[in-house]
Parts: structure tokens; C-alpha cells; sequence
DNA sequence: TTAGATATGTCAAACGATTGACATATCTAA
DNA sequence: TTAGATATGTCAATCGTTTGACATATCTAA
């Protein structure tokens, strides 16, 4: 592969002068800047920017970690941030943690190895106290951690609130909830709160189920779904914290012979492209994925710049009704 | 961030004997090593990946270029070539053509620049002399090039047998195909021609609509959909080309009062974790994602060493019996 | 006693680019 | 005529690491 000293004499000018107009810096004749063009077409020179990235002490690289990019909504999310962080000039290197905390640690020490620009955590089974000891620019996803590492999430109560009102509005008396592991410290939790507080403000019975939302084990959500009815066969409606989930449930109701949304109704959450095309439709609480991938991207870049970042950006959810309910 | 030279200061060695622990190279005494180790540790010290890798000439970088990641299909080779490529000790660099062409180009210049030591090529909208240039390890999915650019695939002439034949057994007698765009060269077409050479063969009657199937636009599906059962009411079998064109057909048909599989049977395409999760479960015609994304690494890291590799390597696809037939 | 293994050090070049300092030459406008 | 702008060149340092060549010192076993 050619370098900058090929092109140089080649095109029989200096280093300094190809460097100049690459970086166009310094007078550069156009006769001079279109010869250099030009040599650098005819070899085919790609500046190697891994000796640019060793001098100015940045990679343009963004470290993405996720549970697992076949969930769909990692799947979307992963999407919104690499064109964005695309748009801004950075390319984004993919780690599924597959939410093994060992695994986790590897990447995080991976991508300092290879000197990212910053880091986006969107899998949270590390203890709090790792994080700690990361300097480099971070920004988690729906997690906030002690120390200021800004968080991006959606308003994770305001749509426990949502579903929950809307079942009950619907004439639910006895709702479901399956939620993720509330050992992690996630920020999804709010939901659960959100959705206790109203029941029993509306003295609504309820039934929470706890389970992994981030990696979808669909034998799981079966096991899950079928001990559910059997233990609580009046159950007639259920909030799931994924679409996913949603959808499992959806399945699994129509398999057993009850009706959707007559004799159960159903709320997901996320509102993945999945939810709008299976039968029936899910009514879902729609999390904003690319403006949250948007904004995980803008932290990132504050924080690459030296600004203040906020320590918590909160993101407006928003209640889709659908089939369901 | 501390280097090597902080390292060496600190443990009162020098530089190269920190290096020589640091690659197992030549002798090193046990409380050298330990010392060594040590101070790594209290000064966090990572070894800086770009240093070694401008030196190395190689990067561990792999670019993977697709369509769009959030389409379940690219998601689940996403995740399966990321898994896989760590086990070899390689990072993935995500890259969302959009199937766009531009983007293509753009992204091939990019991955040249940061000198990945290979490219997953995914997303095919360029003209294929476009690829010959490229010297840099590659490997194509889906297509075959010109050249001697090998490519990964699935056996779809066999597929799109499986699929016809499946349909005429449970008694087909129109029978609709949804495929991609032919004009792109690409393998996935072999399953339109196995299509159509069996439905010739048994003297059924066929109708194909050409889409994008790479990325999942519903709207344009629905109108699909919709244009299509206008047209050909008597259409009483379907065989998409994708997962997700199936469920949309599914869909679809359910919309419009259609029973499937009575009155329309459908195949789909893949097996995506979709395909069983919807009511009714779809029979698919499944691809060995999972293998086709470690031969697909496998391939390049073949090419790495210089090893020579097979043009075309066409894995099994099987058809998975389910509901929708 | 001594050759070799073991352990560590010094030094310099290399990877491919950028950049500042400085030199030189030509051109332009006051 | 001449100061400044324009255009290009030379040179060397730098980024962080690896590596080969070579020197030196100690230890071990024949």
C-alpha cells in the first residue's frame, strides 16, 4: 500500500508539500494541489490512519456495547448511533456483551487498548465500582452510575405510568407485569415502580414477574408465560417491559385460547418495528431509540470536547395503542 | 494514560524488558515478571493497540458492511460474526450502507484508510469492477464477484426447491413469489429461478414481484400486499423472500379476512427469531446464519495467511415446517 | 575452568504520518 | 526598490511500541 512518500515522489514534490495539501494547511499552487491529486488517485493512496491516529492521540472510534446486537431493540439502536456517529466522523466498533460481566470487562479493556474516543455502555453487569476507574469519555445507557458518568435513558416512570393507567383505563383488574433482573440497577426499574405506584393507587391486584429483558431466550418467556396463567388464570392484563416479551405473551394467549385484547390486553414496551407488524398489533410505550442513539453520540462528543454534560438525560417517552388493548 | 516508558521507570527495568514481558520474548526471571505485572497494574497500563498496530501492519480490525443492522437477518449475522471474530481475537467495525452505493464506496475507503486487515461485504449495490481494485482480504456475502473474491452462501437454488415444492405438495395451485431486486447479481436470485424451474416443471401458475428486501420499508410491503390480492385473488400460495416480507404477508392476509394457511399458504425465508415467534408460526426455508458468519471470518483470516481459499462456499439451508402451511 | 544458558541493559531503527522552525525563491503591489 | 505574500523545500522531532544487534554479568554444569 502506498504511503505519503510514495505519492511525494511520485509526484515530485516534498512530503511536507502532500501533507499540506492533505491537511490543507500552509499555501498550496492549485497546479501543485492537483497534481498531488491526481498521483494520489493514480496509486491509490489511503492516508493511514492509524499513524494519524498514534500522533494526534485520537482514533475516531467509538466503542458500542450491547447485550447483543440480535436483540431488536439493540439491533435499532445500534443503527441510529452508527449512522449518526458516522455523520460526525466516527466509526463504531460493536462488543456484545452477551451480559456476561466477564465479557464486559474484556471489552472495556480492549477498547482502551485500542484507544477509543469514548465508550457507549448499553450492558450493565459490571459492578458499579468498575466503571470508576474508566477515564475515558463514557456515556451509559439506561443505567446511572455513582460517579458523574452521564446517562441517557428514556423516562422509564412516566411509561410504567402510561401502561399501567391504560390497562387499567381499559377496565384490567388484575395486571401482569414481567419486567428485567431489579438486582441490576437499572433505570428500566422505574417502570416497575411506576406501575406499582398505580396499581396500588387504583387498588388494582398485580403479579410481577421478574426475568433477563436483554437477551431474549424465548423458551424462557414460554416457561415464564404459561406459569403465569396457570397460577393466575384471571390475569387480564399484562404490561411487558420488551416487545419482545410483548409478543411472546401475545403468542402464548392464542395458543392457550384467550382472546387479545377481549379476554387479555396487552402493553409492551420499546416499540421496535416488530410490534407494528405482528397479529394483532401490539399497543406498546414507544421509547425515542434514535434520538436516544443521537443524543448517546452527543455526550460522547461533549465530553471529547471538554464541555459539561449533563448527568442524566431523560428522553420522552410516548403511549402507542395499537390491537392489544 | 500511562506507556511503556512509565512502566519501565516505575519497575526500575528498562523498556525493553518491559516489552520482552509484555510479548514473552527471550528471558525474563520470574520476579522481573511479577515485578513487571505489578506495576502494569498500579498504573493501569494498557498497551497501546495503534502504536502496535503501525508497526505490526495489521490492525485486528474487521469491517463488516451491511445493509442495515436493524434488519433482523443482518442483525442475527451481525451478532454471530461479532461472537465469533473475538474468539480470533478480532474487533468488529460496524458499517450501515443503507444500500446506498455512495455509502459503500465511502465506507470501502474508510476501512482502507484504517487498514482493517479484512472486509465482510454484505451489502452489494456497487458495480462490480468497483471491487476488483481492492486488494485488502475480502470476503462477499451473498454475491459472486467477478474475480476470485470469495464469497459465503447459502445453498438458495436448493432453498427456493424446497420452498415451490413444499407449496405444490399442501396443494398450491398460484402460486405468488416476492424476491429482490434481480438486477443487483446477487445469489439469493438462484432462489427465484429454483422457483420458477419447479413451478414450470409442475405446470403451476406464478406470479413474482421484484422489492428491496434488504431493507424492511412496511409500507412498501403492505402496498405489495395489497396490489398483489387485488390483482391475483386466487393466489392461494406465497413464497417471500425474506422472514419479514412473510410476516408482513401474514399480516396482510389476516387484514383482509385471508385464513392461513386455508385459503393462502406462506414460506418465508431465513428462519429469524421472528419466524417463530408469530401467529401463525411461519414455515421458512432457514439459513445456517450462525455458519455462515464464522465461515465468512474464517474465510478472511484464511486470506490473512496467506492461505488459498475456496471461491464459493455454499452452506445448507433446510425448510423448517411450521403453521403457515 | 569454562562454555553455554540465563537475565538484563543500551542503542537505534522502524512503522506512517504531522508539524514547527527555518531557508529559499518567485511574484505582487505600494 | 522592496516588504510582504505566496510557494515549496529541508530537517528533525514526535506519537508508543517492537526488535535486532550487541554488551555485560551472573549462574550452572560438564
Amino acid at each position: 500500500m502506498a504511503t505519503i512518500h510514495d505519492v511525494a515522489k511520485r509526484a515530485g514534490v516534498s512530503v511536507t508539500t502532500v501533507s499540506r495539501v492533505l491537511n490543507n494547511r500552509g499555501y498550496i499552487s492549485e497546479a501543485t494541489r492537483s497534481k498531488v491529486y491526481r498521483t494520489m488517485e493514480e496509486l491509490d493512496y489511503q492516508p493511514n490512519e492509524i499513524a494519524r491516529s498514534l500522533l494526534r492521540k485520537q482514533s475516531n472510534l467509538i466503542g458500542l456495547i450491547i447485550p447483543n446486537v440480535s436483540h431488536p431493540f439493540f439491533a435499532e439502536f445500534a443503527d441510529r448511533v452508527e449512522t449518526y456517529a458516522y455523520e460526525c466522523g466516527f466509526k463504531i466498533v460493536l462488543c456484545n456483551s452477551q451480559l456476561d460481566p466477564a465479557k464486559e470487562r474484556d471489552y472495556i479493556d480492549m477498547l482502551k487498548r485500542n484507544r477509543v474516543d469514548g465508550i457507549i455502555m448499553g450492558s450493565h453487569t459490571m459492578e458499579v465500582d468498575e466503571y470508576l476507574k474508566l477515564h475515558s469519555p463514557i456515556v451509559t445507557f439506561d443505567r446511572q452510575i455513582g460517579g458523574d458518568i452521564p446517562a441517557v435513558s428514556s423516562d422509564n416512570y412516566l411509561g410504567g405510568e402510561l401502561a399501567a393507567k391504560h390497562l387499567i383505563a381499559k377496565g384490567c383488574r388484575k395486571i401482569a407485569h414481567i419486567c428485567g433482573n431489579l438486582e441490576l440497577k437499572l433505570m428500566a426499574n422505574l417502570r416497575t415502580e411506576a406501575f406499582m405506584d398505580v396499581l396500588r393507587e387504583h387498588a388494582v391486584e398485580s403479579v410481577v414477574i421478574e426475568t433477563d429483558m436483554n437477551v431474549f431466550d424465548q423458551v424462557q418467556y414460554e416457561r415464564i408465560m404459561e406459569k403465569l396463567f396457570k397460577q393466575h388464570p384471571d390475569v387480564d392484563g399484562l404490561f411487558a417491559t420488551s416487545d419482545i416479551i410483548a409478543a411472546t405473551a401475545v403468542r402464548h394467549c392464542g395458543a392457550v385460547g384467550k382472546r387479545i385484547p377481549d379476554d387479555v390486553k396487552v402493553v409492551g414496551y420499546d416499540d421496535v418495528a416488530v410490534a407494528n407488524w405482528i397479529v394483532p398489533a401490539l399497543t406498546t410505550v414507544r421509547q425515542p431509540i434514535g434520538e436516544m442513539g443521537r443524543m448517546a453520540v452527543d455526550l460522547l462528543r461533549k465530553q471529547m470536547d471538554g464541555e459539561a454534560v449533563e448527568r442524566c438525560s431523560v428522553l420522552p417517552v410516548e403511549l402507542i395503542e395499537r390491537s392489544t388493548t
